[in-house]
DNA sequence: TGAATGATGCGCT
DNA sequence: GCGCATCATTCAT
């Protein structure tokens, strides 16, 4: 055993402004020890959403059953169901009582590629996560991986320094209001983008 | 190559 | 009932 696995990002990497935060997480893993196998992706997009000022953010029209994750403490998931067919998967940022959160938009896959692919019609491994319903449809998460703990080992991004020489910043996408803030962040080398 | 649209279920007004 | 942090397909340019 002399090769180190690299260990989860701590509560704290979570609990900071979003906007520290949401960069961040750009190149870093996310794993998820799926009841199929662990599946693995580099994370190449993500967007801020921002409590109850901003008006795309779930929290802006206060706490419901839906959206009180975001309410609670950081380092936890959020995911949603939307358009009758997909799933969303957020990190939860920001001390406990301030709702905000990241949604993750796109990735490239890294582990259990065969299994993502089963559960896609498109095998290509550059559009098989580009798109935050199609990484949640690949990784398999619903509303029962709503509210997982991001510190414990069932889903966790891992703790492991990596450059993203190209980062570019733009307004979010899939809204109608809060489209002037430029919260959304991606890798501009990498082929997995959802839209450029 | 971009715009329009249907699929489809649920949370919230 | 309406609208939604989407996607794949269809149709127009």
């Amino acid at each position: 055993m002399n090769k180190k696995k690299p260990s989860k990002l701590p509560r704290s990497f979570y609990d900071r402004p979003t906007l520290e935060v949401a960069p961040e997480l750009l190149g870093k893993y996310i794993v998820y020890h799926s009841p199929d196998g662990i599946l693995s992706a580099r994370i190449v997009e993500v967007e801020a959403y921002i409590g109850t000022d901003d008006p795309a953010c779930h929290a802006s029209r206060g706490r419901t059953e839906r959206n009180s994750v975001m309410f609670g403490p950081p380092g936890y998931s959020y995911i949603y169901f939307i358009y009758g067919m997909y799933h969303c998967l957020n990190f939860v940022t920001e001390p406990e009582g301030k709702p905000a959160a990241v949604l993750l938009r796109a990735a490239e896959p890294v582990a259990g590629l065969d299994i993502m692919q089963q559960r896609s019609t498109n095998s290509n491994p550059d559009t098989l996560l580009n798109g935050p319903g199609k990484f949640c449809r690949a990784f398999g998460l619903t509303r029962s991986e709503n509210n997982l703990d991001l510190t414990a080992d069932r889903l966790y991004l891992e703790n492991r320094q990596e450059n993203v020489k190209n980062i570019v910043q733009t307004k979010r996408i899939g809204i109608r209001t809060g489209t002037e803030k430029l919260w959304r962040f991606y890798d501009g080398d990498s082929p997995s983008v959802s839209r450029r």
